[in-house]
DNA sequence: GTTAACCTTGACGTTGAGGTAAATCATCGC
DNA sequence: GCGATGATTTACCTCAACGTCAAGGTTAAC
């Protein structure tokens, strides 16, 4: 009987997903979570003794944000690679939030992240914007399919008719 | 003194534009327009004798609709293909309201198009879905960040006051 | 009719986002 | 400690969406 390897220990947040559980959990394949973590999306995972990669819950995460904002809404990687880091740059503040850096330093890491957000705010203020617009004219278009069809199904209606009574003239 | 070519002509929807004149308008390269042509995604234009195409605003409106569905929305030219093949659908809809063709074939098409234009409907809701609920999540990032740094420029504040208090006892 | 500016097709190069293959190493149940 | 399954790296391949270069034809002002 072939055997089928589990984690022997599982906590709760702890590294302990090789690179093919969290493929079949997130729905990419290896290639592609080596490939981000090369491209500076992933931060490298820690490793076993023989090298292979341990993930954790929070890497699982951080792989849908990336196929979310890619697939639905067409970022660049490079472009989700800037919002990601700002989102470790978010962690990392709250991670050293306790006053043993210099404040006028953090006050810079701060002003620099809300620099970032509102940039990223922007732009996807625009995307909805046009996003929107576009959902109006559809509507539009929509209704006016729908009122050519109408007409067409009461023209069938009336030809139908029409020809009910050629029948039984003849 | 070299010269400089314009048009003769100025027509209000006839082609009169040169791929060159298109380019510098919509912001995109020569290259670009001969590649969405060579794709599907520009009807081929008319050409002067000598083979130069020649647009008309109509084209311009085109290639302007075409770089906001893919820069501003993230969809693939495939994907645009599909939704200006569905506006062609509607136009060639449009062109032959005059009731000379069969009604019931009007109809199918009708619905066709209806049914296409639903897809579009529900893909882009479901972008503005996700979009809209990152864009929360930014702004209470941003409030978040926005009250650290109150909390950091008081202790700076502070600080200052304790310094400017040993500045003057020395 | 010359000439600068513009256009044509064709072919090859590039970059982003991965897929696929090969050779080697690791893990674990038995 | 063996064997099946799974991981690791390295290297090359693909597809989309163009960029770029080459060699030559067209246009119109002079």
């Amino acid at each position: 009987m072939p055997h089928k390897r589990g984690p022997a220990a599982i906590a709760a947040d702890e590294p302990c997903l090789q690179i093919g559980q969290v493929a079949v959990r997130t729905g990419v394949t290896q290639r592609t979570l080596r490939f981000y973590e090369e491209k500076g999306l992933l931060k490298p995972p820690s490793r076993m003794e023989g090298g292979f990669r341990l993930y954790s819950e929070a890497d699982i995460q951080r792989v849908e944000q990336i196929k979310q904002l890619q697939r639905l809404l067409g970022f660049t990687l490079a472009e989700i690679k800037e919002m990601v880091e700002a989102e470790e740059v978010k962690m990392q503040l709250r991670a050293e939030y306790r006053p043993e850096a210099a404040l006028s330093q953090k006050k810079a890491q701060l002003l620099r992240a809300i620099e970032v957000t509102e940039r990223q705010h922007a732009v996807i203020r625009q995307k909805v914007d046009a996003l929107t617009e576009m959902q109006s004219k559809l509507e539009e278009r929509l209704t006016t399919f729908r009122g050519w069809l109408d007409q067409i199904e009461e023209r069938l209606k009336a030809d139908a008719k029409a020809k009910g009574k050629a029948r039984v003239k003849v």
